[in-house]
RNA sequence: GGCGGGUUGGCGGAGAGGUUACGCAGCGGAUUGCAAAUCCGUGAAGACCGGUUCGAUUCCGGUACCCGCCUCCA
């Protein structure tokens, strides 16, 4: 069997992962907070993990894996939001408006994720569904002297864990040299942080032994891993922003809670995105979104390439330059795997992500396989990692295209034939546009049929400058051809004015 | 201030204590009115300073610079 290995946040080291029950592999990964789209940096996890759970599947058998990612539906910018719409008039009660509002941003959070090529996870669990399972884990955290309650608050009791800081590297003390935490009045330790807070009427809330209120951000996924996959699980992932205070939080509820159970073995943490040099954050405004990017024309399969070819723990800047190179590769392989039939999953395509999620070094071996022209298995190595090239083949962008004007038939360039004049473009291409091209190719070889090669190169210029490469080679039947090539985007009308 | 991570050729980006990563770009050749495309070939690296070693870009220590977390954050 593929041994995999995965360095875990906890050790800092590359360890052998071994599945505490390998009939049934457990994975959590934290989710999005839905107030808003997914920027291109949260969507670095979610393709990360989602190579992780597929190699898991391949390794394991895909009904032996769970996959859990939560949503996080309670929290004040998604009250802020919402209280927002109420003051501008919006007639619906708060709880309709939260409502809508996530359920929407969860709509759309699944359009963009899945178009990057994401499996959806075996269960999504909303917090706002799960709010008993958390009052029973803080009412016991409670019973267990690790939480206390003050003003309708609930708070954890930071220093009853020993082990608090082991996953970040730091110690209770150090922190709080550094005195960048909120002392509200009623803790009893300044690091002590939120269970549960009250809620006010102007805030959505729910019954609980403490009174109205709603959660704090961390016992959710200390409640909803509980209740899906035990006290004790194979991964736990996420951003490295969320490892503290986050995930440190989590560790200490549920290992408190749980002491028998462990929690997650295995800690891994994907490196941030970048934006020149800084993380792309929404605090910063640096961002843009998925959908921005799909919007602009770059189809998720490149996106996710992208994401890919830098290894997740290292930092990852978005640039139109990779794009360009990933939409190159992905049109090679798929139009080498036309009629074939998938083959084996070829192990040098699992080794390297079997080696801590190597997938920079599996596109590499992937481009290997497409160099010796081993389309079985490039088809079904690509496919481990997420890319359908039989689906990317029929996609407009990756679809070799070829016009015939001469005598009308529709041929493929370099497939059936080298047509003597012809258009060729990524995608369907415009009547129009392939009319005019066809004239000013008429045109320029006219020109270069008479010698006149100072025009003719001023029309190709031009042309170029409009997205038209024109070329001439020769035909089979040895006399000169043309073809015009046209780039992604070309506007018939400022075209026209060539002529 | 505390904690953590990074620094590879023009750019992106891997593995391995000693043998070509790879991709893009570049360069040379074939071809070409010029070019493009294609094919063949090819140069180029490991921030800095020490240490371990027969040998380090790969291990260890230090320095510099960059980044992240310590407040919401993937």
């Amino acid at each position: 069997m593929t041994k995999i290995r995965l360095t875990n946040t906890k050790s800092r080291r590359k360890e052998a992962f071994e599945p505490i029950d390998p009939l049934n592999v457990r994975l959590y990964v934290c989710g999005p907070t839905v107030y808003d789209r997914a920027h291109l940096g949260n969507g670095r996890p979610v393709v990360v993990f989602d190579v992780l759970f597929r190699l898991l599947r391949h390794v394991y058998g895909e009904r032996h894996v769970t996959y859990v990612r939560n949503f996080t539906d309670v929290d004040d910018k998604i009250n802020a939001a919402a209280q927002a719409r109420k003051e501008a008039g919006d007639p619906r009660s708060l709880e309709a408006l939260i409502r809508e509002r996530t359920d929407e941003t969860i709509r759309w959070y699944h359009e963009d994720m899945d178009a990057l090529g994401a499996l959806r996870p075996t269960h999504e669990p909303r917090a706002t569904e799960w709010i008993g399972a958390m009052i029973a884990m803080i009412g016991d955290l409670i019973a267990k002297g690790h939480a206390y309650e003050r003003e309708g608050h609930v708070l954890f009791r930071v220093r009853s864990y020993r082990d608090y800081g082991a996953l970040s590297g730091r110690s209770v003390d150090d922190m709080l040299a550094g005195a960048r935490v909120e002392v509200a009045p009623f803790k009893e330790d300044p690091m002590d942080f939120v269970l549960w807070k009250p809620s006010d009427d102007g805030l959505p809330g729910w019954e609980s032994p403490w009174g109205r209120g709603r959660p704090g951000w961390h016992i959710e996924c200390s409640a909803m891993s509980y209740e899906l996959l035990g006290a004790s699980f194979d991964i736990h992932a996420g951003g490295i922003d969320l490892q503290f205070p986050h995930h440190e939080n989590e560790i200490a509820q549920s290992c408190c809670a749980h002491p028998e159970g462990g929690f997650a073995r295995v800690w891994m943490h994907n490196e941030m995105l970048l934006v020149d040099g800084r993380k792309m954050s929404k605090s910063l405004g640096n961002f843009f979104t998925v959908r921005d990017l799909l919007d602009q024309g770059w189809p998720g399969e490149i996106i996710r390439m992208v994401y890919l070819g830098t290894h997740y723990g290292k930092p990852m800047d978005w640039t139109a330059e990779k794009a360009e190179q990933a939409r190159t590769t992905l049109r090679n392989w798929a139009e080498m795997v036309e009629g074939a039939v998938p083959g084996e999953v070829r192990a040098e395509v699992v080794d390297p992500l079997s080696d801590d999620l190597n997938t920079a070094g599996a596109l590499a071996a992937l481009n290997d396989l497409w160099k010796r022209k081993d389309a079985a298995g490039l088809l079904a190595s690509a496919h481990l990692l997420g890319f359908d090239l039989q689906a990317i083949r029929h996609q407009p962008w990756a679809q070799p295209f070829a016009f015939e004007e001469v005598d009308g038939r529709f041929l493929r360039e370099g497939i059936d034939y080298q047509p003597t004049l012809s258009v060729i473009g990524w995608g369907a291409v415009a009547d129009r546009t392939r009319e005019t091209a066809i004239a000013i190719l008429h045109r320029w070889l006219a020109l270069r049929h008479v010698g006149d090669f100072e025009t003719a190169d001023r029309l190709k210029s031009d042309a170029m400058r409009l997205g038209v490469e024109l070329r001439a080679h020769k035909s089979p039947t040895g006399v000169a051809g043309g073809l015009a090539k046209l780039a992604d985007r070309v506007d018939p009308a400022a075209l026209e004015g060539l002529l």
